[in-house]
DNA sequence: CATTCTCCGTAG
DNA sequence: CTACGGAGA
């Protein structure tokens, strides 16, 4: 129970902090960053500790801020396409946990500001690399140790803050080394002492881990350091900002006696309020005294024994080895008047929506090496108070925006009640959100590859000259190797272990940009060292587009460059590389997922009124690429709301004086053409095929975009080998209770549907909504201001005239269609019938057998897990899963 | 009128 | 599997 070292860390008042990093003038003052400041100074979402010893607090108004504090300086959110853009913080969020995956393989991301550890395995490495090692106060700064850090009185200055601290460490060390003077060395987990003492080590190398964040990022963080997760957060934020907080298990109890239940991880909400409410325990003490009989008297049996067992100060939740996040979406709100009312102004802002997910989402792919399988898009609708009204999902036909607007238009066409030929859109919209999920592993396009097209050039340039590598083969491979104490780290720890906000200079985060010098050519270099490796496996050659015709014609061009190398300068390498990529990119390097190009050809030929008409810049682009999959646009069925059940409808609420419409609809469209508005003209995939074998000092010689995305890819190839790596280790070694198989002997069937439906969408022909060329883009930096600022806010968006004249709106759903698409999208609206027909078809057998849907209401209001039926029987077993399957197999 | 996100568990 | 609600930054 507490066998396990966790540590959780949490950046200080984080997004000021990245803003005060990119605008340093604001360092040392009050500040806050605010989202929107045109309504009462715009909405505050993070606070530095300056501001808030003036009392500003999250979610005041800027204007409510400026009162409580009139020198506060106000940071607005950059905003983008007319909405906040938070790829600022995103990116900073990763630069930390960069950091700390150089302490740890096991770093789970927990959000955008913080982090998971488990420090378990490097406690215990670095106790049996030094079975002597003594943690020393010296060793832990900024450490405070619960139970030994009482203040005496309310408000003691801050010299005898730190007199607290520093003589509750040495209390609490010196209780460690007590006993163990003589024989008792080195420690074991026999020891009476050992859980403290394996945390005083990992805290000591918290404080470097901390130190290193700074020193690489710049910016400050707080850990708390325990034996689970539960623990690990609330000690965290005991002592902010920029210090580190132990809590020994032995120190629960007490703690428990003043804690909140509100205050501990899940119990922030409904749940923590039934525990306050219905069984009266205001401290976690009082948890802690409730039997687990009583427990499961209101709860199910999960959340009573997670409850039960939290009582007495243990969690068992593992920290994953996580690093990325699972989905990436984008939202909007659409408050009062701004709701959005017609059906230009729901498509607008849904085109808006898919382009930021659309960019986001090929720099996840390039750098990530992975694709969302699912779109899903949701919409609070008017008239409906919960957060989200509905939400449809369906599989994501690609990373162009175009489509994903389509898509997600389609899937929330039937919300609209207004007649199909009005132009407004009833009820209104108060927020629309998109996100893509369900990521898979990304092999990289079919297209050229340069490792490939080196070869050849070392094939047809035979008179090569003499030359020596200029790196050696294991550069670069350990940039994210395990902790390791180095001399380095120890100094950097005591530079940077004093606190407090008086930063001075961040400048050592700023990585080097300076280059190695080479002497020698880049492309002998590059293709002596491809000969080195080219009779190892990992050596991919991928580059079936490549036909025959236009790879005697790469050879050629790269054959040139190669001449051009003689005058090895670095200029003129960098023009021979830019040529070079002008030359690959000529190559279809469509994004898209290359199987649906391949396999779904048929109809394209008959499309290309529908090509020319919407994909206007595909002029140049090689026709095999212009390829098209099948839409399904949605179908809109308007249905009573008193039949809604007759559906086996979700519990979308019917809304007042609406009838209800629902819809299904899979959508997939062609993948052309989408070259123009996706990411670089060039993929890290195609320079660099095998990370695993890249030869970074090549970088240098790539433009700078370039190389930092290179970079990004490798950093991140070795951030999910690691992954992996832990990934099978934890399955072999530990916690049965991962293997929660759930329900995975349903798939086949399931996908058997699936490809039924696929099927089906195949046949079908495509259509489409139109929507018209782009709106020009808002850049807005965000901005220090201590004045007020009204202008750029209220969003410039250029209505930009659609070319509507060849628009008319389909009968049978209302949506904009162009008039070249009307035969499809007729076939469409006969096939998307069909479609439903199968899903009910398929809803009908995975439904089975189903018996205890008489539940109690007793305690419908939310919990963590379950309803909280008095015996609990209500959530599925293992066996009512099996029983369901069975009877799914017998028919 | 806090806003814009992300992760997870459950029902069906 | 999808859709929803809860919890959190
Ligand atoms: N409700 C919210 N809405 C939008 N963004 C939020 C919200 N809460 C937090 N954030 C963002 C801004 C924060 O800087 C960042 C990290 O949150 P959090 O760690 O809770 O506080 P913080 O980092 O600002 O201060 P602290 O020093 O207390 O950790 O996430
Ligand atoms: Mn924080
Ligand atoms: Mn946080």
């Amino acid at each position: 129970m507490t066998d396990r070292i966790v540590v959780l860390l949490d950046m200080d008042c984080f997004y000021v902090q990245v803003e005060e990093r990119h605008y340093p003038h604001i360092k040392g003052k009050p500040a806050a960053v605010v989202q929107y400041n045109t309504w009462q100074g715009g909405g505050i979402i993070a606070v530095n500790y300056e501001a808030r010893a003036f009392g500003v607090k999250r979610g005041m108004r800027g204007d409510e801020a400026r009162s409580k504090c009139p020198e506060i300086q106000l940071v607005q959110v950059p905003v983008n396409r007319g909405k906040a853009d938070l790829t600022r913080y995103r990116d900073a969020g990763k630069e930390v946990i960069n950091v700390l995956c150089s302490f740890s393989d096991c770093v789970e991301r927990a959000s955008i500001d913080e982090a998971y550890i488990n420090f378990t395995d490097v406690v215990q490495k670095t106790i049996t690399k030094d079975p002597g090692i003594k943690i020393t106060p010296e060793k832990l700064k900024s450490s405070w140790v619960v139970g030994h850090d009482h203040f005496e009185d309310e408000n003691p200055s801050n010299d005898r803050k730190e007199e607290i601290r520093k003589t509750g460490v040495e209390e609490w060390l010196s209780s460690l080394h007590a006993q163990e003077d003589e024989d008792a060395f080195p420690l074991n987990s026999c020891h009476p002492h050992w859980d403290n003492f394996r945390l005083a080590v990992a805290a000591s190398i918290c404080e470097e881990m901390r130190a290193a964040v700074f020193q690489q990022t710049g910016f400050r963080c707080s850990a708390g350091i325990s034996h689970n997760k539960v623990l690990g957060k609330l000690s965290c934020g005991l002592h902010k900002p920029n210090q580190q907080t132990i809590l020994p298990q032995t120190e629960v109890i007490t703690l428990w006696q003043s804690m909140p239940v509100s205050k501990v991880r899940n119990l922030g909400g409904k749940l923590g309020n039934s525990l306050t409410e219905e069984l009266g325990c205001s401290t976690m003490s009082d948890l802690a005294s409730l039997s687990l009989q009583q427990l499961l008297g209101t709860y199910d049996n999960k959340t009573a024994h997670w409850l039960f067992s939290l009582g007495k100060g243990f969690d068992s939740e593992p920290v994953t080895a996580r690093q990325l996040p699972k989905s990436i979406g984008c939202g909007k709100n659409f408050q009062g008047k701004e709701a959005l009312n017609t059906r230009d102004k729901v498509q607008k802002w849904m085109r808006s929506l898919a382009e930021e997910l659309s960019e986001r989402l090929n720099v996840d792919q390039t750098s990530n090496k992975r694709r969302a399988k699912t779109l899903t898009v949701s919409v609070r609708i008017d008239g409906d108070d919960r957060f989200t009204s509905m939400s449809r999902s369906s599989t994501l036909p690609s990373y162009s925006a175009e489509k994903l607007a389509r898509v997600a238009l389609s899937l929330i066409q039937h919300t609209n009640q207004a007649p199909s030929k009005d132009h407004v859109w009833s009820p209104s919209l108060k927020n629309i959100s998109l996100s893509a999920g369900k990521f898979e592993d990304w092999t990289g396009t079919g297209s050229a590859d340069i490792q490939e097209l080196f070869k050849k050039v070392r094939q047809s340039a035979k008179h090569n000259e003499e030359g020596s590598f200029c790196v050696s083969p294991n550069k670069g491979v350990k940039s994210q190797k395990k902790h390791v104490q180095t001399d380095n780290e120890r100094s950097s720890m005591t530079e940077f272990s004093e606190r407090g906000f008086g930063v001075q200079k961040v400048d050592v985060y700023k990585p080097s940009t300076s280059h190695p010098k080479h002497s020698n050519s880049f492309f002998r270099n590059f293709i002596l060292k491809h000969e080195n490796n080219s009779n190892s496996s990992d050596i991919k050659s991928i580059s079936s587009s490549v036909s025959d015709d236009n790879r005697d014609e790469n050879v050629d061009r790269a054959d040139s460059l190669s001449k051009r190398h003689h005058d090895s300068d670095n200029e003129s390498k960098q023009n021979a590389l830019d040529l070079l990529i002008s030359c690959l990119s000529d190559e279809d390097s469509d994004q898209c997922e290359g199987n649906n190009c391949e396999e779904k050809s048929d109809n394209d030929s008959d499309d290309s009124a529908y090509d020319a008409a919407t994909d206007v810049d595909s002029g140049d682009v090689d026709t095999k690429v212009i390829q098209s999959s099948p839409d399904i646009f949605a179908e809109q069925i308007t249905v009573d709301s008193t039949s809604r059940s007759t559906l086996g409808s979700t519990t979308e609420r019917a809304l007042p004086g609406c009838s209800k419409a629902i819809q299904v609809g899979d959508f997939s469209r062609n993948c052309s053409s989408e070259k123009g508005s996706e990411t670089s003209p060039i993929s890290v995939k195609e320079l660099f095929p095998d990370l695993d074998n890249v030869d970074e000092s090549l970088l240098s010689f790539l433009p700078k975009e370039l190389k930092l995305e290179v970079q990004e890819a490798l950093k991140l190839h070795r951030t999910k080998t690691r992954e992996k790596k832990l990934g099978i280790w934890k399955f072999i070694n530990c916690n049965p209770v991962l293997h929660s198989e759930r329900g995975n002997s349903s798939r086949k069937l399931a996908s058997a549907v699936e490809e039924i439906e696929d099927d089906i969408d195949e046949v079908v022909a495509s259509s489409g909504t139109y929507f018209p060329a782009e709106a020009s883009l808002n850049h807005d930096e965000g901005q220090a201001v201590n004045t007020t600022k009204e202008n750029s806010d209220s969003v410039n968006y250029t209505k930009k005239e659609q070319a509507l004249e060849d628009m008319i709106d389909c009968e049978q759903c209302g949506i904009k269609i162009s008039v070249f698409e009307v035969p499809e999208h007729e076939d469409y609206h006969v096939a998307l019938s069909l479609q439903n027909d199968m899903k009910k078809v398929s809803n009908t057998l995975n439904r089975g057998l189903d018996k205890s849907s008489a539940n109690s209401q007793k305690h419908t209001k939310g919990r963590k897990r379950g309803n909280g039926n008095s015996s609990g029987q209500n959530t599925p077993t293992k066996s009512t899963k099996l029983q369901k399957l069975d009877a799914f197999f017998k028919l």
